[in-house]
RNA sequence: GCGGGUGUAGCUCAGUUGGUUAGAGCGCUGGCCUGUCACGCCAGAGGUCGCGGGUUCAAGUCCCGUCACUCGCGCCA
């Protein structure tokens, strides 16, 4: 007999009847009846119940033994009585009578309980990551990762995608979000930085000829957290295609994303591919965000000319002055009772808007004080475009078109879930197209990149050379689920001397692109592939699938808030000869160094000491 | 960096208008219990009410500051 274990805590059948058995496991709870015990023993893989009663040798072992130890069993499969049979476990039908018990790893009190669903916090839960894990939800969440991901891999290998790996050592990337820097040890003052993603090495690899390349690829980026934002580091799936247009690009990955989410749906319905594909200018028009949520029924609409030149004189002189007016309509919202509308206009207060106007269309006709000076004909002229009927109304939102498209953005969530529209167990897939190349920056009046530089105006040479700047579209994407944002992806720039253009607009003389971007640069010129492709976010796919609110709960071993590890207690200071090789002298913030712990234990400011040196 | 929320037993939470010895459930310890499966019953231990200051005859409760966690903003090519 194995030294461990003959089966799994989710073998045990009728079929094992009469047999010796031995399984390990850990002590899922215990049932003492004093003279008779009970003991739910856990693996991986199921439940088993285990009995003995005092007449057993093995009684007093079991009975002193505390819940989360691990213990290996021996002992006979027997069917329980009918009476005794529980149907909420699969191996319900039989137990195990303990014949020898040995007690592999005795648990101390837990300071968070396995069993059970009550909740804990967080920083708990952060610190005894491995008891978490145990409990059933978290575990059952990791093992829905691993699943995703190997099917990810198997999909893509199917349609001709080669994985490679890439370097996590690399250089610091002058564009996009804070480095993670690595001291060299060799090369004193001079420092790696770890990949925000693998951008350029996965654009090199089509120069080199790979032709179709992915890799389930760690991205580490030091910005701040979110719900749905790890900081430090997460998983992409990142991939990039030779000799393709935008809709091969869509083409190659919207099968693979669409059977991901069939596969592991569990009953919710999936946009079936091709995934509805929505300009950018459309999408903040119509939805007030570039990440749409279609899961919310609500369509924004301009109603400025409504307003133009007309009763209400705030909004009249609004759009004298450039503004813009947005409609959300708020269908059945009539019957609201005044104090809701007055709580969405604080609330629109406290998101910096100067309220929330409104008009209801009860049933004896308009009502509100916008109703109350906007001309009749008006008022009813909006009440059509919008589509709205008696028991409906309709919120403003009046500012700059940017300004006012992401407004009426918030408040068309807000609504949706006020009134409880929103869509149930459902996946509902878009890509965002067409963004724009440029972008003026508000506060310098400069023209900027709006997003990826190296991303292929629409238009190409052409159109930099001929088109106003703001009109110029990229062909840059995103996908997005139920308003996550997946991934953005390009077409990539693959012609130096259209990079070149392209970086000449945003200001960069020539020379500084060479500078910052010889490397790519010089590639470009010994023969680049046209080539694009993007990179979905694997943390947030799981957590879409899992149907987590928070992204933590897909990952193993999560950092906090704070971006520290409480179970590994990094960050960490380390010693002087460390330090010493690097050639590194720390000189710690004013705060830090009065000794006072500003954050968490605090011995990550405290400990460094760095004067010793 | 900024704003919101939370902080009372190991954990989840209750705690009235500021008023006697701060309670309950889970967990823990001890006792009883031979068919439970969230076993049941009895008893017990366990508290710097996050921390510091203030107001008051009296503060878990009111005020100020601060710390931690969390959500959001900034940030995230």
């Amino acid at each position: 007999m194995h030294r461990y274990r003959t089966h799994t805590c989710a073998e045990a059948n009728p079929a094992l009847a009469g047999q010796t058995v031995r399984l390990s496991g850990w002590v899922h709870r215990k049932r003492d009846h004093g003279s008779l015990l009970f003991i739910d023993l856990r693996d991986h893989y199921g439940l088993t119940q285990i009995v003995c009663d005092q007449s057993d040798p093995v009684f007093p072992t079991l009975e002193r033994v505390r819940v989360e130890s691990v213990v290996c069993v021996t002992g006979q499969v027997v069917n329980r009585t009918a009476e005794t049979v529980n149907p909420d476990i699969p191996t319900g039908q039989v137990e195990i009578r303990a014949r020898e018990a040995e007690v592999l790893s005795a648990a101390e009190v837990l300071p968070i309980q396995v069993a059970g669903d009550q909740e804990f916090p967080e920083d708990l839960r952060l610190t005894y990551r491995f008891l978490d894990l145990r409990r059933e939800k978290l575990h059952a969440n990791m093992v829905l990762r691993s699943r995703v991901i190997s099917s990810l891999r198997r999909r893509m290998t199917d349609q001709g995608f080669l994985e490679y790996q890439t370097p996590i050592l690399t250089a610091s990337s002058p564009e996009g979000a804070r480095d993670f820097l690595v001291p060299s040890r060799l090369h004193p003052g001079q420092f790696y930085a770890l990949p925000q993603a693998p951008q350029q090495f996965k654009q090199l690899l089509m120069v080199s000829g790979f032709d179709r390349y992915f890799q389930i690829a760690p991205c580490f980026r030091d910005e701040d957290s979110r719900a749905d934002r790890s900081p430090g580091e997460f998983y992409q799936l990142d991939f990039e295609m030779s000799f393709v247009t935008q809709e091969d690009v869509f083409a190659a990955i919207e099968p693979v994303l669409q059977g991901i989410f069939e596969e592991f749906a569990d009953g919710r319905a999936v946009t079936p591919a091709p995934f509805p594909r929505i300009p950018f200018d459309e999408a903040m028009l119509k939805y007030g965000s570039d990440k749409p949520d279609l899961r919310n029924p609500l369509l924004i609409a301009d109603v400025s000319t409504h307003f133009e030149n007309g009763g209400f004189g705030l909004f009249a002189r609004g759009i004298a002055g450039g503004s813009v007016v947005r409609a959300i309509p708020a269908p059945g919202a009539a019957g609201q009772p005044r104090g809701w509308y007055d709580k969405l206009n604080d609330w629109a207060r406290e998101n910096g808007a100067g309220g929330l106007g409104y008009i209801i269309f009860a049933e004896d006709g308009p009502k509100g004080p916008i109703a109350k000076n906007l001309e009749e004909d008006r008022v009813e002229a909006l009440r059509v475009q919008m589509g709205l009927k008696a028991g409906d109304s309709v919120f403003f939102a009046c500012d700059k078109p940017l300004k006012a498209a992401k407004f009426a953005g918030l408040v068309r969530e807000r609504i949706c879930d006020d009134l409880g529209l929103r869509e149930k167990d459902v996946f509902r897939f878009c890509w965002t197209v067409d963004f724009p190349m440029y972008e003026r920056n508000e506060d310098t009046g400069q023209i900027e990149f709006s997003h990826n530089p190296f991303s292929m105006p629409q238009g190409e040479m052409e159109a930099l050379e001929t088109m106003d700047p703001l009109d110029i579209k990229a062909y840059q994407y995103d996908i997005v689920c139920n308003g996550v944002e997946l991934s953005s992806g390009a077409i990539r720039n693959h012609r130096p001397d259209i990079m070149l253009k392209a970086f000449e607009i945003a200001g960069y003389p020539a020379e500084e692109v060479e500078a910052r971007f010889g490397g790519m640069l010089r590639a470009f010129r010994f023969g680049a592939p046209p080539h694009g492709g993007s990179a979905p976010g694997i943390d947030r796919i799981v957590m879409l699938l899992a149907g987590e609110p928070n992204i933590r709960e897909v990952i193993l071993f999560p950092m906090n808030g704070q971006a520290q590890d409480l179970l590994m207690q990094a960050p960490s200071p380390v010693t002087e000869k460390q330090l010493r090789e690097l050639h590194i002298r720390v000189q710690l913030p004013p705060r830090a160094a009065e000794g006072g712990s500003r954050k968490g234990s605090g011995d990550g400011a405290a400990a460094a000491a760095p004067d010793k040196a």
